[in-house]
DNA sequence: GGAATATATTTCAAGCCTAAATAATATTAG
DNA sequence: CTAATATTATTTAGGCTTGAAATATATTCC
């Protein structure tokens, strides 16, 4: 009944893969937490708030709700409840998509950009406080084997 | 009004920290994603189900309410929903602590050890599944970097 | 044109999550 | 002993998240 060293070596990748994403799980947490807390204490605003207002930024003409949802990987219903209370913030507003009454565009507006212009300023500098211990190339090296992994993640959409 | 050299390295230092972190970000979201996804689809459970779980499995005789939120880094109050879904579905029991009322221990019940080892097992090939491109000693590698970088953020605290 | 199908978004129910407030119990200081 | 303080857990209010159902509008096929 005894396996084969195959099998054994097999059987130690396994764990090994386990144990790095229990590790990238517990670091991502953490940091994801800091960044909440900051980002309340300091601008009374949420991860999810930012995170939909830095896919904006990227588009000056905006995103339908349905590419917004995509580019976040969240749910539909999801973005619909963000962009209700960042409009009612003033910090976004939906504009009909002319030859489709069915879509709308969600757009950053004025003070919108300020705000998150401040707010990415700040979210970036406690990103490069928080992972001084990398440096640059260590950085572009985990970020190229991490596209290399979400790049293999794609492909296996059956 | 030209900035030196210095600074300019620091700043380019500073956006590559930055693209580390988005793609860490994009990595551990995709990946939950599809736990999540079959986790739901397999099992009927989800993520924070399993991880309560996985906490308890390694502690024969349970753990506190408090000990649980303080491994699991999620709030009290968050734990105690949980906790409570767990007990009505027969997989955790709340045991109460001799001499201290306030407390009690959280325990799998011999279901819920049944249940939990059905779902780890699965849940450590899909990991190996995804994590196929990367070898052992990659996998130890960026782990231990990991832990140097979760322990300097502990430092951090003030 | 009109029916079937597809797309864009919202609504809904259920669960997750947090911070703050509360309640119950323990511990410590005087 | 008693009052003040600390610990443990739950409750609450509000927001996030999902998948599924509902709504409205477009497109495609006959």
């Amino acid at each position: 009944m005894s396996i084969q060293p195959e099998q054994r070596s097999e059987e130690a990748a396994s764990k090994a893969r386990l144990r790095l994403w229990l590790r990238f799980l517990k670091t991502s947490r953490i940091i994801e937490s800091e960044l909440r807390e900051k980002l309340r204490q300091e601008f009374a605003s949420t991860l999810p708030r930012f995170d939909v207002m830095a896919a904006l930024s990227r588009y000056e003409e905006g995103l339908k709700m349905s590419q917004l949802s995509g580019v976040l990987r969240v749910s539909n219903g999801n973005v619909t409840g963000i962009v209700d209370r960042l409009a009612q913030d003033g910090a976004v507003v939906r504009v009909p998509v002319p030859g489709d009454r069915r879509a709308s565009m969600v757009r950053l507006t004025k003070r919108g950009q300020e705000e998150f212009a401040a707010q990415a300023a700040a979210h970036e500098a406690w990103i490069d406080e928080m992972l001084a211990g990398f440096s640059p190339n260590e950085c572009a090296d985990i970020a190229a084997r991490l596209d290399d992994l979400v790049a293999s993640l794609g492909e296996r959409e059956s």
